[in-house]
RNA sequence: GCUCCGAUAGUGUAGUCCGGCCAAUCAUAUUGCCCUCUCGAGGCAAUGACCGGGGUUCGAAUCCCCGUCGGAGCACCA
């Protein structure tokens, strides 16, 4: 099986489907696959010399390793033996209508001159094109089909064009006469030995373009599936690499890694794992109607890769500070995981002042039991310390809160899909490294992202 | 306009090829309860779907026709 990305930028949560479904059926039926990059339009869809790095990138986070890869601009003479040995069967010519005029043409069921050409002009033709003796538009080769099928969209289509516009690889970047899609990647799968193409349904008619040139060849057409365009929610931004870097430009996104951008590299800096990925793209399945992706599908899969080993801490954001009376502990000591007490606790010093969520503080003469703590009541114009019995939470419903201290705690910049979000966290997580994950307690799964000076900085998970 | 394709709960999916075991599977989501020093995890329960209409048949999610809705192609883009 092949991937074929056209490597026009970092790949955007959507791309992860194909990598995620051939890499999963190249893992259980003992398969092979590639990456094939199809860049075969200097121009109008113009490679990005660091999108070739950055995919194989997305897609070693995804968990896979390509068995080979290859690049279509480095194979244009393999296209253009194809396509002399075409034209001996007489199976293409080389043709210089206007689109337009050859559009009418076609609408109409009616082959343009050049059709009947002899093979020696046109072989004369094509190789002029191969030197680059035409300009952009003024000649083409067709692949000879049948001009009055009843789906106009397969009437002798266009094999190969000319492009000024040098390609930016500098391997390249002498050539003027490319394939179109239909036929590199026709001559590719073949050439590359693929079994079953998956595509979208965009490209539903290219099988049968394809299967004019198959015949002419005497080969065998791949197995073909076909599906439809998957939407994500949870985004504001639309999910297309162009838009994405347009916004990037603008300034509106920091990065191909901002957390409110619907991209791989964005989900790897929010600490998801490409596992969590691939589980719910190969869920999805290869319907050819379109879907949706609900990133909570992602979310489910990944917290229940990380909940386990990850540790516990507590994040205030947006706090009110409450002055805390009444004599309580020094320090407080709330285990790192709840479920593994053997992982120890952590050291929160208490002072006399606290954070809490605005939502939190408790009206006057309820209490609330501070998490690892204990608990507090309050009054006019403090918490008062009323004990460390658990017994007030498990038998009178006091309501479990998590908080921190006012003074020695730390300011953490959490980045979300929507927003930063800023608050304070227990004094530890200054001391976590980059690349850990945390929970914090009542907010929800974090990556440790870089120390910014005083402050932390975290990307948010999921809840 | 011409040519293709599709439609099962909020979302995804199984079942459709070869009609009955489907008053429709599983996951996620939502809600409630239990448990827990988290609104996390775990346990239990509830909610919720075969696009519509005809036809064939003893019997239709499944086969046929019409309709509706949705998607795609008709490029010298991929």
């Amino acid at each position: 099986m092949r991937c074929a990305p056209n490597p026009n930028g970092p790949w955007h949560v959507g791309h992860a489907r194909m990598p995620a479904v051939i890499g999963t059926y190249r893992d259980r039926y003992d398969g092979w696959f590639c990456v094939r990059f199809d860049d075969t339009d200097p121009e109008t869809k113009r490679p990005d010399l660091d999108a070739y790095d950055a995919i194989l990138d997305d897609l070693d986070y995804l968990g896979f390793e390509p068995d080979d890869v290859y690049r279509a601009s480095d194979r244009l003479e393999t296209y253009y033996e194809h396509a002399r040995d075409l034209i001996d069967m007489d199976g293409a010519y080389t043709c210089s209508c206007s689109g337009e005029a050859f559009s009418e043409l076609k609408n109409a069921g009616e082959a343009c001159p050049h059709r009947g050409k002899d093979a020696d002009t046109v072989h004369e033709e094509f190789e002029g094109m191969i030197a680059g003796e035409y300009e952009s538009g003024e000649m083409v080769l067709r692949v000879k089909t049948d001009i009055e099928h009843k789906n106009p969209a397969l009437r002798d289509w266009v094999a190969f064009r000319m492009i000024d516009t040098p390609h930016p690889r500098e391997e390249a970047n002498e050539y003027r006469c490319w394939p179109m899609l239909d036929f590199q990647s026709g001559i590719d799968d073949h050439l590359l030995g693929i079994s079953h193409i998956i595509r979208g349904i965009d490209l539903q008619d290219s099988a049968k373009r394809q299967q004019f040139v198959y015949d002419y060849f005497d080969w065998e057409y791949p197995e073909v599936i076909h599906w439809g365009h998957v939407q994500v929610d949870a985004y504001d931004v639309k999910m297309s690499t162009s838009t994405i870097s347009e916004l990037i430009d603008e300034g509106e996104l920091d990065g191909w890694d901002d957390p409110r951008a619907p991209t791989l590299k964005s989900l790897r800096r929010r600490g998801i794992r490409g596992e969590a990925i691939v589980d719910a793209m190969v869920e999805l399945g290869t319907s050819t109607s379109d879907v949706d992706l609900a990133m909570s599908a992602i979310y489910a899969t990944n917290r229940e890769l990380i909940d386990d080993e990850t540790d516990r801490r507590f994040l205030v954001r947006d706090g009110t500070e409450l002055v805390l009376g009444g004599d309580p502990p020094a320090e407080a000591n709330p285990p790192l995981h709840p479920d593994h007490e053997e992982r120890g606790v952590r050291e929160i010093p208490v002072g006399d002042a606290v954070l809490l969520e605005p939502a939190d503080v408790p009206d006057n003469g309820t209490r609330v039991w501070l998490k690892g703590l204990g608990c507090v009541e309050a009054t006019a114009d403090e918490l008062e310390f009323t004990g460390a019995d658990i017994d007030v939470v498990r038998e009178e419903g006091v309501d479990v809160v998590h908080w921190v201290p006012a003074a020695e705690s730390v300011p953490v910049r959490l980045r979300t899909i929507t927003g930063d979000v800023s608050g304070r966290a227990e004094p530890g997580v200054a001391e976590l490294e980059s690349d850990e994950m945390v929970q914090f307690e009542r907010v929800g799964f974090a990556r440790i992202d870089h120390h910014d000076g005083d402050e932390t900085v975290a990307y948010y998970t999921h809840d």
